[in-house]
DNA sequence: CGAAAAGCATAGTGACACGAGGTATGGAAG
DNA sequence: CTTCCATACCTCGTGTCACTATGCTTTTCG
């Protein structure tokens, strides 16, 4: 589960450029080193409420195998989200930082 | 939101040691430098979802002022809970790290 | 005294990721 | 040529889970 972070990872994952929804797939994968194997059903979704709310643009290509593809892009908008995503993501993380900081498993102080 | 890792954060606010409902809320909101607010709604709930689950034990306790509290504690499952928490987490913030790292904001590259 | 804070509790809601299921095509294997 | 797999897209339903709203009691302070 992604809880929430899900629209960040899409982002982030056409930081690097353009490519279909299978690739998106594939890119997650590929830049969170094998921990995110996102299903269809989420992968899906998530573009086209992204695109509905103006951080994906899309337009239908076709390959040169002949296969028709839905390719997608960060607009500029979505590319601002994506900072904001990042931003949040820093103060949460270093909350849980925080949370986690005080008392490490088991170490007994001297 | 804190989907997902709100067993976590309470775990680790019990961490320090024993606290009552309300003073669990107040760590949590001290360990995250305000940044983790959280509403009694969602602690008491938590608190003895945790207790069902045998990672925390409680006991009313009356304070000096002669205010009933209900106090609860890591159990040592709790502390390996917590333990495994803390793992999954490092895991989970590394693959988002990796998928941020790809392109920051829009840094020119030379 | 009256109000606010401390303290506990739960029922209901809503967001959201995910599973299951459905369609279609290109290429490889038989 | 047919079968099967990988590619590629889509959507409905469901379960999980944090949070809102609400209610109650007791202590403290103005």
């Amino acid at each position: 589960m992604l809880k929430g972070h899900l629209d960040m990872i899409v982002l982030a994952a056409l930081a690097a450029g353009p490519a279909h929804g299978y690739a998106v797939i594939e890119e997650i994968r590929r830049k969170s080193r094998q921990a995110f194997d996102l299903p269809e059903g989420t992968i899906y979704p998530a573009l086209h409420r992204l695109e509905q709310s103006g951080l994906l643009s899309s337009r239908w290509m076709t390959a040169e195998s002949g296969r028709r593809r839905r390719v997608y892009a960060l607009t500029r908008r979505g590319a601002r989200a994506l900072a904001g995503h990042r931003a949040v993501w820093r103060q949460f993380s270093d909350a849980i930082g925080g949370m986690l900081a005080g008392a490490p498993p088991s170490r007994k102080p001297a």
